[in-house]
DNA sequence: ACGGGACTCGACAGGGTGTTGACGTACGTC
DNA sequence: GACGTACGTCAACACCCTGTCGAGTCCCGT
């Protein structure tokens, strides 16, 4: 078995010499059956065969390629990570300049990457409350964005930009939760939600108020 | 089929004319075997043969009280939220009392009753992706909830205590999502979670700022 | 004593998962 | 150009869980 393993990683196997096999192909087809079904039902009605027909295989032939059903979520999870944190970029460390509109622009790159993956962000969601690896990487991810958030308010703290409060740390958990169930609910289109037009500006808001006190933070 | 029935109206069937049946008994054991089982497994691990067991019966008699496993959460949830409301009481009719002891009373008898059955809690999160009745239920109640603090928002500002800003709803359903959120993590205790010690005290700060844009809003 | 509702379970059908073992097929090697 | 070897593939199997059906038992009111 050479194609599927970690996923904790970022891409794809570095195959030794050759790579381009069929196997590449065939590892694609099945990611890609992934997304395409999960946007129209649910990971749970989902099942390895209909992931193995739509890849042109057999159902045993999918555990060449995957050990469970769960690991292609993985590794369509762990995609979006990297799209969402290469979307971020940098805007913390510019926070200073104008700090209304970097926390908005990063919620915004964060609102257009989950958005544009909706159905992978989704059943993640889903799954995480069965998946033990799913809930890992994501407890992983989310300490990473968390540690991001606690340093930039910490920092405009020191600036005297914000005013001190709660611990950065649980303020920092606070507001991440927050996003990330608003945006299930904009997303999922079930129980009381915010429309999806206006979910950034929402969000926004909140963060500024408990950070800053202000819907309007001072520049450097 | 007695027993057994919606679900989403309040509390054990009305049996007519003698009560206390047999069957009585076999629901309750049910049930208290599932929270029970709960406490120690997620809710995907629990097999219907292990709440049957559990309860002293067979698996088809099982069917006889319950349609479905998930039926059963329903009706466990049911209860919580039951017992949620009556904790939660007519406190958003006394909020210009002192309103930030107000709201932390609030916050803090919904958390009391959600870490009392934080097992029931975590599942029904867990399953509200696979779930569709448990999906509803938790929509209907979150609308309900979502509009009570949508309506005390918009009395607050009536009075002058808190400023205008972002749509009382739109509002309403962010601070909604923000506890629910941040309660899953704190029970279930993976990924970055706020101390069960401070959740309350957290959560109040974020609602304050955000809804008065101050830590000490005014009384009437 | 009897009809019927409450209650119970053995046995089955159906559908999903994960594994095994054998079979092709390509390609590098001597 | 015969030969190993690793890649890629699948039929068939064992297993577990769900939901249902039919055949029972027990008890209560008439």
């Amino acid at each position: 078995m050479t194609p599927a393993r970690a996923a904790t990683g970022s891409a794809t196997s570095r195959g030794r010499r050759p790579a381009r096999s069929v196997g590449d192909d065939r590892e694609t087809a099945i990611l890609a059956t992934a997304e395409r079904l999960l946007s129209h039902r649910s990971f749970a009605d989902i099942s390895i065969d209909d992931l193995a027909r739509g890849a042109g295989i057999s159902r045993p032939t999918f555990y060449f390629y995957f050990p469970s059903k769960g690991a292609v979520l993985l590794t369509l999870l762990d995609r979006v990570i990297e799209e969402a944190n290469a979307a971020a970029g940098d805007v913390l460390d510019r926070l200073a300049e104008n700090p209304r509109d970097r926390w908005r622009e990063l919620i915004a790159r964060f609102h257009e990457t989950f958005g544009a993956h909706r159905a992978v962000v989704l059943a993640c969601a889903q799954v995480r409350g069965t998946d033990a690896e799913v809930r890992q990487l994501w407890a992983r991810v989310l300490e990473r964005w968390v540690q991001a958030i606690e340093e930039a308010i910490e920092a405009e703290r020191r600036r005297g930009a914000a005013p001190d409060g709660l611990p950065a740390r649980d303020l920092a958990i606070a507001l991440n939760s927050l996003n990330e169930r608003v945006w299930y609910a904009t997303f999922a289109g079930d129980g009381p939600a915010v429309a999806e037009r206006d979910v950034v500006d929402v969000l926004l808001d909140v963060w500024l108020a408990a950070i800053y006190r202000s819907t309007t933070p001072p520049p450097a």
